[in-house]
DNA sequence: AAGGCGCTTTGACGCAAGTCAATTGCTATA
DNA sequence: TATAGCAATTGACTTGCGTCAAAGCGCCTT
């Protein structure tokens, strides 16, 4: 567990005594597919890092429609940002994709050493002004592309080697919420593209 | 100036020296009505509190089309979260709406004071947490709700008080792309609403 | 008062994408 | 091998919203 928090760059430069802090409230927990770990609206006072596996973040809207806001591949936090509210709910639902492992922190406790290291708040302020502008880009996305503009767009970034044929270990469907388009117009997408 | 900025809570609690020192760098801008600030994609080395009118910011596509991102009102900062990107360029155009002043803050500078100060560093890690929340609600709009279903929610939150008549001293054509729809179809759809 | 300009409204039309429903294909289980 | 269940595809139909174009309405200037 150690060295997987330490590649990542929020943890990489503690020193070895905050470092035990967060391990010591930190916990490894096991997901089944499809298994939630939080729902929108829950109080939120722990935040993750994905360790194996992938995790789904979305949200549901009433009539049961959901979006998926984005996929967490090992390696990268999510709910990080959740910290600083005084009430803090997550704002979106977590699910696993496959079975997965995550590694969950404490964040009263991380608060904690935020307040005792400029270095860390740095980071993290670096971290959290990357994921703004992702969210921009993606309500650009939505609202100045078309849907067929988005499916290529995410087919050309997906495929970063040279031309056809590459796999994804995603069920479409998932693919289709994250681009906000439906199953069947993705499928017609995707035909009509080749 | 100084009674300005340090209503804003990022101000608020720094001592004189630091004040002094954002002072020092600080510069107040006229804009006329439409005149732009900057350029989605120009290098970004300041950040910008509104003292007076209105900035529009918004992104700009190839066939150009606008989508609004925010309206930023008196008292409010924007752009203040690309000051931890190395090499930061603004992701959207900002333009004044009407007669406009505003603030203008080296980047550098204050990250001189991030440095020195971890509750400075708390309270604009709140800060952005809080436009994160922002930017989800909005791509949940975007994706999980019709164009009615937001324009109606739009007049909802515009009226407070207790039911009809209230006036909005900005063009319809931009509360439009704000809520990502033609003018057009806002015309239409206030009368349906009614 | 007349004209010009920009914003807003209205109407007619087209199209991209959603909905509903049926079919196919794949995997797992009995 | 049969069969149940889910994902993916396909087709026919519907619809919300954008586009284009014309008309209405305020506000300014001369």
């Amino acid at each position: 567990m150690e060295a997987e928090l330490k590649r990542h760059f929020l943890f990489a430069r503690l020193n070895d005594e905050q470092f035990q802090r967060v391990l010591g409230h930190a916990r490894r927990l096991h997901l089944d597919d499809g298994q939630s770990l939080f729902q929108q609206g829950d109080p939120a006072s722990r935040f993750y890092l994905v360790s194996k596996g992938r995790i789904k973040l979305f949200r549901l809207a009433p009539d049961g429609n959901e979006k998926v806001i984005e996929l967490v591949d090992p390696g990268h936090l999510f709910a990080e940002a959740l910290m600083f509210l005084n009430q803090p709910r997550y704002p979106v639902c977590a699910q696993a994709l496959g079975e997965t492992e995550v590694i969950s922190i404490d964040a009263e406790d991380f608060l904690g050493l935020l307040r005792e290291s400029v270095d860390l708040c740095l980071a993290l302020l670096a971290d959290m002004s990357l994921r703004l502008r992702a969210l921009i880009r993606e309500i650009d996305d939505l609202s100045l592309h078309s849907a067929t503009c988005r499916v290529a767009a995410f087919l050309l970034g997906q495929a970063p080697d040279g031309r056809d044929e590459f796999e994804l270990d995603v069920p479409k469907h998932v693919i289709a919420a994250r681009l906000s388009v439906k199953p069947e117009t993705f499928s017609r997408i995707i035909k009509n593209l080749k």
